[in-house]
Parts: C-alpha cells; structure tokens; sequence
DNA sequence: CCGCATCCTCATGGATACTG
DNA sequence: CAGTATCCATGAGGATGCGG
C-alpha cells in the first residue's frame, strides 16, 4: 500500500484507500459484475500482474472487496463488498466530468465495449422512460452492451443474451456523444446502423432528459 | 505528467487527469476558495514544494485550474476553471464513501478546520432548513466554519465574519459523527460545546433528513 | 492453463537546499 | 514568496518462473 497521506479529511484517506494506481480501475471492472483474476487482468489491459495481485490484496485488506469462491468449486472470484459497491456514485462522477476528455475521440487507446456500461448507465439514467419497455443493444466492434427501460428511468449492463428490440452499432465516440447529448441522431445517420425497432432506439438516444 | 492508462475510458482519462498523487487534494483547497500557492503548501501538509508546482502545471495544462492576478496586482492566485469546479460531484462522493473512515478518528493525522468545509456541505446539504434562517459558526481547534441555511438546504463555507446565531464547539470527530447522524447531539452533550442560539445549533445537527 | 511471486530496470515521489 | 534544482527512496512496468 502506498503512503498515507496523513491527513485527518475525507478525501484524503477515501484516496489512502482507493487512491492508488489502479484501484479505481479495479473497482470499474468489479462494478460491472464479479470476475475472476483473468478477467480482471483482460479488462485492465496495460496492468502488471504484479501490481494486480498486490491491489487485489491491498482492496481485500481495505475492505472494499473479497474473494469469493465460484459456483464451480475451487476458483477464485473477485468482488466488491456493499461498502466497495459505494463507491459507484463518485465513480460514475468521475465519468460524467470526463465527457470533454472522450468526445474527442479514443486515438491509440485500447478500448473493450463493456467500458460503455458505466457511462451509459450514468448519462442515460435520467433519460424519462417511454411507456411501454424496451430492450436495445448498443454494438461496437464485437461487444454489446445491453440498454433497457427501469422502473426508474434507463439501465444499461452487460448483454445477458436475451431478445433485443433493436440492436444500433456504431463507433464508441458515436455512441458516448449520443449518449452525453452532444450529438443528435439525424447528425450522424451515415454513421450509425439501426437493426429492429427504430423507435426503441430513438427512446435510448433522443428522449428528453428529465434534467 | 505521469503515465496514461492508454484506455479509451471515462474514469482511466479522468484518472490520467487528475489521478497522480496530490492531485485531487489540490483540488478540494481549491473548491473551497481560489488560493496562493503558499495557501495551497500550508493546506496541504506532506506535500513537497517541487510536486506542488509540477502538479499545478499539469492541472493549468489540463484546464482544471487557471492562475489568476490576485487584486492586489502582481500576486498569483490559482483557481478552479468552471470543468474543474465540475470535480466537486465526485470529490464529494468519495467524501461520503469516507465517513466510515473518518468516525474512527484522527489518530495522528494532521487537521485543519477547513477540512470540514466539504463534508459539512455535502453531508448536511440534503436536510431540511428550518423556517427561520440561521447562520452558525462549528469550531474545532482554532478554526470555525460557516454553516447556514440557504435557498435550498443548509450550505457550509469558510467562515466570512459575519454574524452568528450561535457557535458550536467539538472535536472534529464528534463533529462529523453529527454531520453524518451516526451520533445525535444529546448523546455527546459533555463534549460539545455551545453558545448563542442553541435552537439553532440543533437545526444543523439534529432536523430529519429530506432523503 | 490459472493465479500469483520474483527479479530487474527505470520513472515517480519525497525531503531538503537553493535561487530569482 | 514562489517556485527550481538536486539527490535518494520507492513504486510502476515488463519479463519470467513456478506451484496447483
């Protein structure tokens, strides 16, 4: 574990715990769904495996995760403790003030599609719902992310392999603009492919905020 | 500048901003008031005077914060730029996703009196404000903070010098403990310390939460 | 294979002295 | 006062090893 800073503030010993060097990362991955060390390691792509392990411990340690042992017997399965899962609300902020470092674009970074699941489920939470539920995925390059009507507003979360109303595909820029309302539908048709209900699609991207 | 996760990810590129150790501290000084950069070294103890400067240029370079001419002419004062301002959604999110870690206690931590301008914000912002408005001075040490109602709650803030209805007197721990409603202002009377208008001091700590 | 531990190199952080 | 410059300790990153 790193240095504490020493200081007797919130902020201070919130980053004493999760402040270091992939923790928060960790933390994204596990909010998405428990995972295994190999998971993590696939969805962290640039992490030492190391460093991985020695996180994995020092969040154990903390209290903001445990191990637990997966359905199939002996194997080893990462995830978050209640306290742990609090820490998606300064998470999802986090991502919401990141909008005008991602509309520009991904460059030479490496991207996995189930990175959308958080901004997704943020930048859309507050979207109202249309009255009757849908179900849409969100595609780009070979991932899907599962969005869909709740009882409070939109969700989105991993593809549980159910039916879809529609499926859209585009480019991960594409759909965060969408998403964050920095971009509208009709601009970028060219740009975006629209299976199934078009209607279910247009309630995810173009439906009012509730602001 | 340190190493980029190289992901096309919120949270990793909100990291790359302001992940680097010090970073998100320099940044509560600064969401509390504009400051110079001695402010910033005396409200940061354990920070090295070469790590304050490098991460003020990277922060100016990023556009979190801005150097300003102070009014007196040619002193510099650093300041939040409106997207930095932004960073106070989560910085308070991992504020409250501390207070298990704060009613432990200071242990040898350093305090300053400052420190509770956020917390108070953040974890007294949501109760209701009483129909009369109030403004009440919490002193801990040798520092007192601001916390007054206001249009749409109670706010906290550095103390102005205005006028007070009251003024409450406590351990930083207890105060929290308060703020947080894990204690209740008569379990801890022998502790605290009141003057004025105790009406008012019970409006702060002891008025139900909207929820 | 998976789940780490070890080893090595180099970038980053921390403490202090120094300068415009 | 507002930073630079310097030096040393520490932590990150990458390759590889190893037991189950």
């Amino acid at each position: 574990m790193s240095r504490s800073y020493g200081q007797y503030c919130g902020l201070a010993r919130a980053l004493d715990v999760v402040g270091d060097r992939w923790n928060l990362l960790i933390v994204r991955q596990l909010l998405m769904s428990p995972a295994r060390y190999r998971e993590l390691r696939d969805g962290l792509p640039g992490v030492a495996t190391n460093l991985l392990a020695d996180r994995l411990r020092d969040l154990e340690t903390a209290g903001v995760i445990e191990r637990r042992l997966a359905e199939e017997g002996n194997a080893v399965v990462y995830a978050l403790t209640p306290w742990g899962a609090g820490l998606r609300e300064p998470v999802e902020g986090l991502i919401r003030w990141s909008t005008p470092l991602m509309i520009r674009g991904p460059g030479g970074d490496h991207f996995r599609a189930e990175w959308l699941v958080l901004p997704l489920s943020t930048l859309l939470a507050d979207r109202t719902a249309t009255r009757r539920p849908w179900r849409v995925g969100v595609g780009v390059d070979d991932g899907l992310v599962l969005v869909r009507t709740s009882h409070s507003g939109v969700e989105a979360g991993p593809h549980d392999g159910g039916d879809l109303d529609a499926v859209v595909r585009a480019d991960a820029q594409i759909v965060l603009g969408l998403a964050a309302g920095v971009l509208a539908l009709d601009d970028v048709r060219g740009l975006v492919d629209i299976e199934g209900d078009e209607a279910a699609v247009r309630a995810v991207f173009n439906s009012p905020t509730r602001s």
